[in-house]
DNA sequence: CACAGCGCCTTGACACTGTCAAGCAAATCC
DNA sequence: GGATTTGCTTGACAGTGTCAAGGCGCTGTG
């Protein structure tokens, strides 16, 4: 049984069985909003880590990222509802400029290590994205309650710090 | 609904439909016997892409990469169950040969890459795990059949360049 | 050979789910 | 003041996983 259910959540509520689903016009609605709503937390979440890092470059991107994991660790169902739910639609249009802010958040502050020709720094972040994210997914995927079975030992600083090794010098 | 059922597979295996709980021992034990044998392929399809990648290092881990995504991109159903489905426990004996065999095969790719520091290694595997992994969540995670909406641009041979920038002159 | 034990499946029921159609009451609008 | 829209309720339906009870045939043993 899922863990978020419109009849639950209805009761929860004190409405009618079919209320939620009348409101949010069903579950993927009602998944979508849930999914919109997340991704503005999380964007405040790693823009105030970001911030509360201090000025230098790169110890501002550890910030980003360990919001970024913070929120992960801390929010997983909504961390699930907003990368992994099948029935969310991320094409919409109360749910884009949330998605957008949060990863403009992430291409802002991997701007500063931006390479001299302008089409790296799409690889770079990407990099950093795909990076931050698996580590997420793989470290914080719960199993019926319990952790991951093959934990990732190292710190997701150390990535960063592995990832960056060539650049941090300039 | 679900893509798998349990009636379903049922009736299209021409039994009772309560004989597909019995045999398993219920969903879950379904889902994870299907993991178990979409790892045996995942890391096949790993293996074969790394050693027809011919025997320079870089080359293997560039291969062994396209065949992990590979995998993802034509299995996505399998990929969800293998790292998502909350119901398969992934600390079932029938299960974690299979997943320790791919999780060792990345290793082993990485470790011509390895630092003097036995230590430093894990940084290095992790990073490569967790990148490919990130990038394929966020590429091939459908949405309702079509693909996600904000793609990533580059390929990951890109990202991997970017990664073992400091060290593939070594 | 007879028979108990057992593995594998079927049958039937139960609680629960999302969705839909019909209806109802209050607010809003012309 | 009547028509319309909005927001919710009610009741039904098909479909789901799970469980208990039972049956059927094989297997091993006396």
């Amino acid at each position: 049984m899922p863990a978020l259910t419109l009849r639950r959540a209805a009761a929860r509520a004190g409405v009618s069985h079919a209320a939620p689903a009348h409101h949010f016009d069903g579950l993927p609605g009602l998944l979508t909003a849930i999914a919109a709503r997340a991704f503005q937390i999380f964007a405040d979440t790693m823009e105030a880590a970001s911030t509360a890092a201090g000025p230098d470059p790169f110890a501002r991107l550890v910030g980003l990222c360990d919001g970024y994991l913070a929120f992960a660790s801390q929010h997983h169902g909504l961390f699930h509802v907003m990368f992994v739910s099948p029935e969310v639609d991320r094409d919409d249009p109360a749910l884009t400029p949330h998605s957008a802010r949060a990863y403009l958040l992430l291409r802002a502050t991997c701007l500063p290590f931006a390479a001299p020709d302008a089409t790296e720094d799409a690889v770079l972040e990407t990099a950093v994205w795909s990076m931050v994210h698996g580590y997420a997914s793989l470290t914080f995927n719960t199993n019926q309650g319990k952790r991951r079975s093959y934990v990732l030992a190292p710190d997701f600083a150390a990535l960063l710090k592995e990832l960056f090794a060539a650049r941090r010098g300039q």
